[in-house]
DNA sequence: CATGCTTAGATAGTGCCACTCTCCAAGGAG
DNA sequence: CTCCTTGGAGAGTGGCACTATCTAAGCATG
């Protein structure tokens, strides 16, 4: 398959396929001649994936090649490379010190790290940049007067503790060879599915509850 | 208060502020002499919405605007002024026609409303941009061969369901004025709480099962 | 009241990002 | 043989969120 077949095939224009080589986020092809290069099926999935990564997604093109390079990084046991993925993608800036809306986020989120009795070992503790997302999310919101503690956060946090045990049932099915890749990219991927869903949740029950008033 | 101390105890920079009103995000201060204005507490709340949306919410500064306009637009009821605000966050792109995937997703993301018995009516039809933004992320993941159908999006759907109840009741319960401007903060702030809980609670799943593998 | 710092406001500039354009030399097709 | 296409490289573009500079007008202090 030539640079104009792959483009063709995957809805993406030559010049931002030879951008993406340039950047790392493609193998360059098997070079036929001085000026041909051949692209196989294995591009193509590829590119699919980097495609809805960037624009799906959201992530940086800079971002998306780390992300990659840690999906095939052999040195790292499954949960690893997942984790190093994951850490590289974008987060909310860290948490303000020495402020006391942060002082009391950071504090809730303890609480509810203990009550879900989620374990600071497995990747999840204060120095992961998620957990800075959620200290920074959780102080903006004390700041302008909305309620955020546990009691608020406990239903989020088991709402999405179910979903990721059926999410992780459905990656481990996956050979052992693909299972970070669908990790990753189901991460990703069901980001704007769920906040998707939860605006259009929102909006129904708004509708039932202040249409015409 | 002036704009130093604003900016003092907003921890935004006088320049930045400064941007802020050239591009009308917020009203500008009481001018007492030519060179010098007047801030009261409501110029610091409203900066301190506009920095929680612009940075946790990542709106962009142009779509900040929009959004904060349609807060104050008397001549709609609360649950359009909420769902104008709502459309004017950023979205994915539309979704590919002419592709099989999207077909697909389309089709999945239909009987899906069937099954909920979500109303169109309400604002969160077909042709609503978060409908377009759930489509396109389906679409992507059936292109790359994930699993994605009604029964997958099923679980989301009703957690999400579940907790935009619990929300909307915190909403009610604000007064008449403030209410809008709740349902649009905590629909956008609590996206980051969401996403940084579910990205934790993958991350200790993903330990239990993969780790040292 | 002179001197120097601060302020509001406007204009232009910066750095980053995701492309997109233009050019070139080498191939291949009719 | 001629003309079109290809891969590769560098420069250019447009958008965004600031940030720096400048100016004229106050205020504050000795």
């Amino acid at each position: 398959m030539k640079l104009a077949e792959l483009s063709e095939r995957s809805g993406v224009s030559t010049a931002t396929i030879k951008y993406y080589l340039r950047e790392g986020l493609l193998q360059p092809g098997r070079r036929v001649t001085a000026t041909q290069a051949e692209y196989g099926e294995e591009h193509l999935r590829r590119l699919r994936l980097v495609r809805a990564l960037i624009q799906v997604g959201r992530v940086p093109v800079s971002t998306t090649r780390e992300v990659l390079s840690a999906l095939g990084d052999d040195s790292l046991d499954q949960h690893s490379r997942i984790g190093v993925a994951v850490e590289a993608l974008p987060h909310a800036p860290l948490p303000a010190e020495d402020d006391p809306a942060t002082e009391h986020a950071r504090h809730e989120v303890a609480k509810l790290f203990e009550r879900l009795d989620w374990d600071d070992s497995r990747g999840s503790g204060p120095s992961s940049p998620s957990y800075g997302t959620l200290v920074t999310a959780v102080a903006a919101l004390t700041r302008l007067g909305y309620p955020c503690g546990v009691e608020e956060l406990l239903p989020y946090a088991r709402a999405v503790s179910q979903l990721s045990v059926t999410e992780l049932d459905l990656v481990a099915r996956f050979p052992d060879e693909e299972r970070v890749e669908a990790a990753v990219a189901l991460t990703v991927l069901y980001e704007p599915v769920l906040l998707s869903l939860r605006r259009l949740a929102e909006t129904d029950e708004s509708g039932r509850r202040f249409m015409n008033t």
